[in-house]
RNA sequence: GGCCGAGUGGUAGAGUGGUCAUGCAGCGGACUGCAAAUCCGCGUACGUCGGUUCGAUUCCGGCCUCGGCCUCCA
């Protein structure tokens, strides 16, 4: 079986094959650091982290470059505003990011570029673009010409003319073409900004990422990854600079991009104002859960975010926790994911299907009669779940829930258990109802099994 | 206006030219002192109008509705 990906710019599914497998590149645009992240900008990261598990798995080491943009006019607007310098803004973002990113499971990429980082490539690219007569300079910008790139708007699929009719912005005085964008632009003196050939200044936005994709990963990368509104003119305009940069190599042989995250079927976006801060969300619902429902519908799909969602994510992992948890004491048998799992997320990424194997295997496992086949079906699950990045902590931490809003005394409710237990022996039912009634007020749900009872937080 | 995408059962959400998604919720059965959990079973789903076909939710065309990009945006 092999891995088929749905490329953006042929706009369709192809088979995938790295240009060196020894070292599979790829490249997601990250968040700009100005704020708190929202739910809808952890898809790419998680949906992305489920593709580089998936290549580990396949192919071993990942080159794997998430960028932080920690140079932009909102931060200017923040660091103003609450009167500190910028780097005071960009530090405390960008840790809460790693913080959120990490708390929903996702793995570190094995670069994380700041822009600020890398001034003197993008410098030096961008005096390469104008060697080339691809970017001129401005009235203290630099702009890439759109003219001079005959293949723009490949990946958008749009000509120029369609741009230049629809465009809603005003074209500034200084450029030659309405399409051109800016590399470069001057700053003031409260603003940021570093010495260059064109006076001080600040990079434009599209650059950093040409400039850091080339310094980490190469000139032409496997994959290049991120959310649907970057197609253009992000992801447009980094194909432009990048290939005209590198004399004609294309930029990335794969593109891929993620659907909306929604809220009354309306895009979620921080210009809308309809967010709910991944950092909030934490705080009310168990993060694992928040990805299972991020997970919940096919990437290039929109999502409609909802209360319900989580919920629902969070009682199908108690069930998968709940079956893992009846076989706590057998060790797993050491097997790889199921070949349905694999075959699913093999086919683009087809996670709802990859959750509807595991919900198989949990169904096998709860039916399963030898411990033979209990260990094997449990390591399955686990290594299912690691695909995906769930179902690896432990169940009785998922179920007795130490993380989430309402905790629970656990010594009160093993008291209960106990005074319950005596009136079952006593065949006190009554009595014992009542206590159960009593527990079940603690939002804890109980269950005798041949062991014991147990109990578990209720969903 | 240009370019994309979507409309599936109570709900979330896959998929397919002709018996199956799956989860959650619901109902029935087994099990249980009763529950819970689990297992088994159940529910005449595919926006609309045409076309192709022996047969279409699935292919083609029209229409309706909704969303996205074209401006910062994951």
């Amino acid at each position: 079986m092999s891995l088929i990906l749905y490329n953006t710019l042929m706009r369709r599914k192809e088979p995938f094959t790295p240009a060196d497998p020894a070292r599979v590149t790829m490249y997601v645009c990250g968040n700009t650091v100005y704020s708190y992240a929202h739910i809808g900008n952890a898809r790419p990261p998680v949906v992305f982290d489920v593709l580089h598990r998936l290549l580990k798995a396949r192919y071993g080491q990942v080159a794997y470059a998430r960028n932080i943009t920690d140079v932009d006019d909102k931060i200017n607007a923040a660091a103003k505003a609450q009167k500190v310098p910028i780097t005071a803004i960009t530090d405390k973002f960008a840790r809460i990011y790693r913080e959120d990113m990490a708390a929903l499971g996702v793995l570190p990429p094995t670069s994380e570029p700041h822009a600020t980082g890398h001034i003197r490539e993008i410098v030096a690219m961008i005096e390469g673009l104008i060697a080339s007569g691809h970017a001129y300079a401005a009235e203290g910008h630099v702009l890439f010409n759109v003219p001079a790139f005959a293949a723009y708007g490949q990946l958008s699929g749009r000509n120029r003319d369609d741009m230049v009719a629809g465009a809603r912005v005003e074209v500034a005085p200084y450029k030659k073409d309405p399409a051109d964008f800016v590399l470069w632009k001057p700053s003031t003196l409260d603003l940021p900004g570093w010495d260059s050939p064109w006076g001080r200044g600040r990079p434009g936005w599209h650059i950093e990422c040409s400039a850091m994709i080339e310094a980490h990963l190469g000139q032409t990368i496997d994959i290049h990854g991120g959310g649907n509104d970057l197609i253009f003119p992000h992801h447009e305009n980094e194909i432009a600079q990048s290939v005209c940069a590198h004399g004609g190599a294309p930029l990335a042989r794969y593109w891929m991009h993620n659907g909306f995250l929604t809220m009354d079927k309306e895009k979620m976006s921080k210009s809308l104002g309809n967010v709910l801060l991944v950092n909030e969300i934490l705080k009310t619902a168990p993060a694992e859960a928040v990805r299972w429902a991020l997970l919940s519908a096919h990437y290039r799909q929109p999502l409609d975010w909802s209360d319900d969602l989580i919920t629902q994510a969070k009682r199908t992992l108690d069930r998968l926790y709940l079956a893992l948890d009846q076989i706590k004491g057998l060790s797993a048998a050491n097997t790889q994911a199921p070949a349905a799992v694999i075959a699913a997320l093999d086919d683009d990424l087809n996670t709802p299907i990859a959750m509807a194997e595991i919900a198989n295997v949990a169904r096998m496992l709860n039916s399963a009669t030898t411990d033979a086949d209990k260990a094997r079906l449990k390591g399955e699950l686990l290594a299912a779940g690691a695909m995906l990045g769930v179902l690896q902590q432990d169940p009785a931490v998922w179920l007795k829930g130490t993380s989430s809003t309402t905790d629970v005394n656990a010594s009160e409710v093993e008291q209960l258990i106990a005074a319950r237990n005596a009136a079952r022996k006593a065949r006190d039912f009554k009595e014992a109802d009542r206590i159960r009634d009593q527990i079940a007020a603690l939002g804890v749900v109980i269950e005798d099994r041949a062991d014991g009872t147990h109990w578990r937080k209720a969903g």
